[in-house]
DNA sequence: AACCCGGGGGC
DNA sequence: GCCCCAGGGTT
């Protein structure tokens, strides 16, 4: 390693000494706490993600006990933190090691990138953190640092720019505490050197950084893709007969897969609920339920997500006639409804559930 | 390489 | 609105 890069590496390790953040999954070197935490904050602040992580480890002391849990389980204990692969896969992760490697985690680099649900980011994290192995990370934190020090307009959103990163980082790792060092990065990243307006004046790197001597901090990282955003149509119905409602799982590969939800219909366009009766789902599913009496008042919700904009109504619906409807769906109380995972989409309609609103 | 997958917070 | 967050899997 050439001096300035050894000046680098120490003065992030040193800004880390000063000002890192305390946080329970660096309180230890357990790669199954650590790998939990890894998993929870993929695309998570550390702010959402920290009550999650205290009840995984609560929930679940090893993975073990992980491994022989029900999907449904992990699922429910995730709810509301999004990318719910990450809990499949979780669940996938912790059967492999309980049975392709003794129910020890595995403490190789290679074996650990094999688990479902690590990529290399993650592996190299917990490579270094609990076995002080030299992986250097290469996360969002890490594509911004190093794109601004050295002034890097090669796109981080490209293969090219991800191997180029790789190789920077792992250049300026400190082999002799990896750890130590991914997580100085890391943290000068998310504390320090932040995306947006970062105070350079109090900067230990200010005076070697190549973006701020351009004046062109704002301009880094490059990246070149533009996620689009599609629209989606979901008309929700809320199907009561006495004190239950109806539930389904989302199956095949789409948003939410094996949460629950109500019965849905989705439409190519926002449609009226007198369209909405005359389609052969609607017919489909309330077929043979006695008398249909649709409350007036329906409610309807825009929810954003980075790559999607679902325009969801929820329709609530009388009926007099169960017996082959409960057969179709899960037949729950509606007080019940909180034993399955759902999305927050369902989730705020049941908490909102009787105020009427428009696409809100 | 392009696309898919959530939800929340900061400005 | 827009951007970002301790990314990974699938096609």
């Amino acid at each position: 390693m050439d001096q300035h890069s050894l000046f680098i590496s120490q003065t992030l390790i040193e800004w880390y000494n000063l000002n890192k953040r305390e946080l329970p999954w660096r309180e230890t070197k357990n790669p199954f706490k650590i790998w939990i935490s890894e998993i929870i904050l993929q695309q998570t602040r550390v702010a959402q993600g920290y009550d999650y992580y205290v009840r995984f480890i609560e929930t679940f002391p090893d993975i073990v006990q992980l491994a022989n849990a029900d999907e449904d389980t992990i699922l429910k204990l995730w709810q509301g933190l999004g990318y719910y692969s990450r809990a499949r896969n979780l669940h996938t992760a912790a059967k492999q090691v309980r049975d392709n490697f003794g129910g020890k985690f595995p403490d190789r680099y290679e074996d650990i990138l094999s688990l479902k649900g690590v990529g290399d980011y993650t592996a190299a994290a917990i490579a270094s953190f609990a076995f002080d192995l030299p992986y250097a990370v290469v996360d969002g934190n890490v594509f911004r640092v190093l794109s601004r020090l050295f002034a890097i307009n090669t796109p981080i959103d490209t293969s090219a720019g991800k191997r180029l990163f790789t190789d920077l980082a792992n250049e300026l790792l400190d082999k002799e505490q990896p750890g130590e060092y991914n997580q100085s990065i890391m943290d000068f990243g998310a504390i320090q050197c932040v995306p947006v307006s970062p105070d350079c004046t109090i900067c230990p790197l200010a005076d070697r950084c190549l973006a701020l001597s351009h004046k062109q901090v704002s301009l880094y990282p490059v990246k070149q893709g533009k996620t689009k955003v599609k629209e989606r149509f979901f008309n929700y119905l809320d199907i009561h007969f006495g004190p239950n409602t109806y539930l389904h799982k989302r199956t095949g590969n789409d948003i939410w897969k094996n949460l629950y939800e109500l019965p849905l219909i989705e439409t190519d366009k926002d449609i009226t609920i007198e369209e909405l009766q005359n389609t052969e789902t609607f017919h489909a599913i309330l077929q043979n339920v006695g008398t249909i009496s649709i409350h007036p008042m329906s409610f309807s919700m825009k929810h954003v997500l980075s790559h999607r904009i679902i325009y969801a109504r929820f329709y609530r619906i009388e009926i007099t006639d169960d017996t082959e409807l409960k057969d179709k769906y899960i037949k729950t109380s509606t007080s019940s409804v909180g034993d399955y995972a759902i999305s927050r989409l369902v989730d705020r309609y049941f908490e909102q559930q009787g105020k009427p609103t428009l696409f809100s």
